[in-house]
DNA sequence: AGGCTTAATGAATCGATAG
DNA sequence: TCTATCGATTCATTAAGCC
């Protein structure tokens, strides 16, 4: 699975691969916009000194290594910007990027995306149920790390984002900006034959399983270019999505290699996503009254009885001086900009009054049956 | 208290007044190295575009006022810049310096204060209890904003940080990164005679308290060039410091004045409205699938075994043409509006089968366990 | 008074498609 | 590229109104 080798230009992607040595060469090599997402975890230009001991004097286990040394802020921004503008030729017109990072390293790096023109949607904390404490009691226990989720520009509106799957995740409360996940430890965490860790970073599945679910769908490549001990890849396999992985340590790119063959993915029957209205076969008013679920002549209302309108035989509706579309006139009768006609507009049936909408489902079930 | 007239240069500090103008000016007209701590809540920069309404058709309250709009990123950063440095020179070796801010501008306004000197101590977010929802479902809920604190200097080592203080009052734990706060509302919002807000973003006055039990003395000077409608003068006064406000706009300051006015300096009676417990953290179902005690493609019954659903990747469930939520399927299956989809579901253990609610008690403990 | 229902609102970078 | 139309979308809290 491992290669040096760079990607051939224009050939197709290397999927499901992992690819060994600087990810701004192997990101030029790379088709422009044939990507979906990415998701980047660099090094956070830490910028420790000296040892540091917890109150019991055992040493703590700092992140010191050479990866994540840079001399100067203009040295770290130059990394960064050369990274960022190597993603953004190869990710899609409609793909989105997420980066996570700590105060360190993620000003700059939010900073570096907006001049490169990356339209930011959201930052995410992801706030540790179990982070390590501060030692020395000179500040508050670092308890999060931030991320930044993005779209390729202003007007790039068409991104994936799977709001209603989130928001049935999250038992039927839209998804928030604030995800409380616990570090990786345990079992998840990569261990070498003495215990140490393998990765001094290594994320949860649990982020990145978030991540994907939020803004890829099935068969979607996932491109990470600090790949690592492969977390991404992992998740990306489990959840039926598509990777590369570019890691320049072949230490971890064969960590990560192991560990992704040992995953099984997930039964391809469950792996659809609860879809929104959006995602449904569009169904004019008119179609209501071809199947004969309307009839012209018939009296809509809104919930409140309130309003009264009268199904007109061109699928209009007519309530007073006010003729037009089941939306506008919904809209005029409240003396509003707009209206869904679907959801304000009401027809009598034995068990009360019911949404119009409810009739279009059933126009939607009887073409997706006739269709079979 | 109010007072357009600059501060003379070396002869005093302006304490427990509001300086109207421009606050670059009056900073530089104020002897340096004078002030303990600088709290500063700028504009943002929301770059908003055309109205924004709630689904019931009301609008949104937008901040679009004069003094949130700059022309360019190039703009805000000068601004900033100009700002900042400022407040660096007013500040005293030992000062902090914080600043709040959203995904809008906190990654500037930190690259800034980076490349100015000031040396990162913490950033922590403001996890808002209530925040706005995403009302057209294409982004995550922005629920939380960002404060940086930081000291002058790599080598400001001797800054104020009460932490027994803030551990006390975090029942015993140590304060971490992440502040869970209500947005301001309720008495505590200051209205006009019309019952409109007199100012679009005032902060919570838990949230100053915070910052100000940890980071100054009483006595102790805090300056805020962004004042507003005073909550720094408030919380300041309340707990014994001495403030220096800076306000453009004559209003704010009116209203800030008659606002601390009104204050008695009693800190005991405040105390309990910000010592609030935080509840215990809620799990959502889809949790359980990212700690993997639940498995895509696993059987859920119902205690009888009448009803039966299957789990998916994205924490819905499939019972026959339902899909959605583990409530929603539950009372889908039933023919009910409503279930607690918690007691409903069971899954099949060698015990027996166990609610799905007793996993998610396995994931409170787990993480409670794993911080141990 | 008290309990219930309805209305209001908060730092928001919050479409898609056919013509 | 612009315009008109279709129609998708909200959570916690406070306050007001109503029996």
């Amino acid at each position: 699975m491992a290669s040096a080798s760079p990607a051939p230009a224009a050939a197709g992607l290397p999927l499901d691969r992992i690819l060994i040595g600087d990810c701004v060469a192997h990101l030029m090599s790379l088709p422009a916009q044939s990507v979906d997402v990415i998701f980047a975890d660099p090094p956070y230009n830490l910028q420790l000194e000296g040892a540091l001991h917890r109150p019991d004097q055992s040493l703590v286990d700092a992140v010191d290594d050479a990866w994540d040394q840079f001399e100067s802020f203009e040295a770290y921004d130059d990394f960064t910007r050369a990274w960022l503008a190597a993603c953004r030729r190869v990710l899609k017109p409609n793909g989105t990027l997420w980066v996570i990072g700590s105060y360190h390293n993620i000003f700059r790096v939010g900073t570096a995306m907006q001049n490169l023109g990356f339209w930011l949607l959201n930052d995410v904390v992801w706030v540790k149920a179990n982070p390590m404490p501060n030692f020395r009691g000179r500040r508050f226990a670092n308890a999060h790390e931030t991320l930044i989720w993005a779209s390729k520009g202003k007007d790039a509106k068409n991104y994936t984002f799977n709001y209603h799957a989130l928001k049935a995740f999250n038992d039927d409360l839209q998804m928030r900006s604030d995800w409380m996940l616990p570090i990786c430890s345990g079992g998840e965490r990569l261990k070498d034959e003495d215990g140490a860790k393998v990765h001094p970073t290594q994320k949860p599945e649990s982020l990145l399983y978030r991540v994907l679910l939020s803004s890829t769908n099935p068969g979607d490549v996932v491109l990470d270019p600090f790949f690592g001990t492969g977390t991404t890849g992992v998740v990306a396999k489990r959840l039926g999505r598509r990777f590369i992985g570019i890691e320049r340590e072949a230490g971890y790119a064969a960590a990560a290699e192991a560990r992704i063959a040992a995953v099984e993915p997930a039964p391809q029957a469950s792996l659809g996503v609860v879809a929104g209205k959006r995602t449904a076969p569009r169904v004019p008013f008119g179609s209501l009254i071809e199947a004969g679920l309307v009839t012209p002549g018939l009296e809509l209302t809104c919930a409140r009885g309130r309003h009264r309108a009268v199904v007109r035989a061109d699928g209009s509706l007519e309530s007073g001086p006010h003729v037009g579309s089941i939306h506008k006139v919904g809209a005029l009768v409240q003396g509003f900009d707009a209206c869904n006609g679907w959801t304000f507009w009401h027809v009598e049936r034995e068990a009360g009054l019911q949404p119009i909408d409810a009739l279009r489902d059933l126009v939607r079930i009887g073409s997706a049956v006739a269709a079979e």
